[in-house]
RNA sequence: GGUGGGUUGGCCGAGUGGCGAGGCAGCGGCCUGCAAAGCCGUAUACACGGGUUCGACUCCCGUACCCACCUCCA
């Protein structure tokens, strides 16, 4: 069995074969950098991410390129607004997105272009065009991509031509209304810095060129896997296909798109305003773990609800899983929860387009296994177990034991609360020991207050900071 | 108007032509001084109307409703 994964292209899942042997190439669309970015995005992250290590997993060396859009008109008028250059305002929100991507254990990608960096080859890309008859400049120094001369424009979108709704770009010398800016040329009142000198005048690339340009650079004329959210297949990706193709490129063999977060029925967007941060999430007691995990429990391809309810389920969930790791450990020793195999069921589950929902009720049914070897003493079933949940955590990025998890600012701090957990806890042992519940009650309560739960286990008192 | 996706039990969420994924919440029990954790058991499902079939939640047709895209958006 190997992976088999849904292609928009030809709406089907088909056997996952790379061009190469053993090599993968995957361009994934990032973001146009002109706020923070919201959960949604990380959504996003988080679910290429799966795939990406799915795909090690199998042995593939991959090639991840995900891009960063730093130069479009909205980072412009947020330039314009805040009275910033608009450039300081495109990086900020990409330290920000890196922060968000590190915060929920999603790998960096192998590259990460900026638009800005690759405007030689996107001017280049587009002359091609231009030479072909796909693309057409204006006097003004605009550039179009002619559609009419792309009959296989739609392809991907499962479009006709006839169905589109006329642009909403005025005139600006189109051909055609469905026609698209490959270059925009310089008009008055835009900053000096967010142009360049063209063959057709100065100014700034077009939306999709940069994608096209930079895959083109970084993974090569054809490629294996292109992906991003399903609201940029049309027209963002069938633009790309369009020009890339148009220049004679195969471009990709597989587009993978996946669903919309949804806030309260309705998408989250940077439009709607309606957007949610992690930081906003950790004052609310949600740790990127939880929010991980959440995010992992439905299929990449279907939308998502998000709540705080539903967040706090998904904690609850996770809290289960983790548990069941670490009592593990505690009973059996660190090395006894170590380097378990992943189990067929799981493995089918993944193949199956990535089917998470259906490989984390497989992690369920093993933390469950661990949980009652654990109870009955079986040693031996509790470590294979607990090796076996560990082991599918980590392929999804969510080993409960990774330090990655740990709040380094707690870090100087352990030692002393250790000390003073464990005195605590030792009176209160004596006070159970000779019967006195009610003293031994009231510790249990003043350790509660200060943010340190006490359960008690066959082994002894355990202590956690909430 | 066009295109695509969806409607599963209190909530979330997989899946299959015939054995009721998994989680969260609930209830009962075991364990525990209590609590927590854990384990065992348990009720409530497949939008509606037709059709195909020995048999449909699963296939087909229709209806309703929801979401997304068709303008920038992960």
């Amino acid at each position: 069995m190997s992976l088999r994964l849904y292609d928009t292209g030809t709406r089907s899942i088909r056997e996952f074969q790379p061009r190469n042997p053993g090599r993968v190439g995957v361009y994934l669309c990032g973001l146009t950098v002109q706020g923070p970015p919201h959960l949604g995005h990380l959504r996003g992250g988080v679910a290429y991410d799966v795939l990406i290590r799915w795909l090690r997993r199998d042995g593939y060396q991959v090639t991840y390129v995900r891009n960063v859009t730093d130069i479009d008109d909205k980072i412009l008028v947020r330039g314009e607004e805040q009275g910033r250059p608009w450039w300081a305002i495109a990086y900020e929100n990409e330290r920000r997105l890196a922060r968000d991507y590190a915060a929920l254990n999603v790998a960096p990608p192998t590259y990460e272009p900026r638009a800005t960096g690759h405007i030689t080859e996107m001017i280049d890309l587009i002359a091609e065009l231009v030479d072909r008859g796909h693309a057409y400049a204006t006097p003004a120094g605009d550039v179009w991509f002619s559609v009419s001369s792309w009959p296989a424009y739609g392809e991907l979108s499962h479009r006709r031509p006839e169905d589109m709704l006329a642009s909403a770009e005025p005139g600006g010398g189109k051909r055609d209304s469905r026609d698209f800016g490959l270059w925009k040329a310089h008009k008055p009142g835009e900053p000096e810095d967010a142009a360049w000198t063209s063959p057709w005048g100065r100014g700034r690339p077009g939306w999709h060129i940069e994608c096209s340009a930079m895959a083109r650079r970084y993974l090569g004329d054809a490629f294996d896997i292109h992906g991003g959210a399903t609201d940029l297949m049309f027209p963002h990706h069938e633009n790309e296909l369009a020009q890339s193709r148009g220049a004679g490129l195969g471009f990709a063999n597989f587009w993978v798109h996946g669903g919309l977060l949804n806030l309260a029925g309705t998408k989250m967007s940077k439009s709607l305003g309606n957007t949610l941060s992690v930081e906003s999430l950790g004052e609310k007691g949600f740790g990127p773990a939880d929010l991980r995990y959440y995010l992992t429990t439905g299929h990449y391809r279907s939308p998502l609800e998000f709540s705080e309810d539903l967040l706090r389920e998904a904690q609850s969930a996770w809290e289960r899983l983790s548990n069941l790791v670490r009592r593990a450990v505690e009973a059996l020793g660190a090395e006894a929860v170590i380097g378990g195999s992943l189990p067929p069921e799981f493995t089918a589950a993944m193949d199956d387009d990535l089917n998470t929902p259906a490989a984390v009720a497989v992690i369920h049914d093993m933390a469950r296994e661990g949980n009652a070897a654990l109870d009955a003493g079986d040693d031996a079933a509790a470590a294979r177990a607990a090796s076996g949940v560990r082991a599918m955590l980590d392929q999804l990025g969510l080993d409960p034991l990774d330090p990655h998890w740990d709040d380094p600012g707690d870090a100087k701090l352990t030692g002393a609360v250790d000390a003073l957990v464990k005195l605590a806890l030792e009176q209160r042992a004596e006070a159970r020991a000779r019967k006195d519940y009610a003293a031994a009650d009231r510790i249990r309560d003043d350790l509660a207050h200060a943010g340190i739960t006490v359960k008690d286990t066959p082994r002894g008192p355990v202590w956690t900071v909430d």
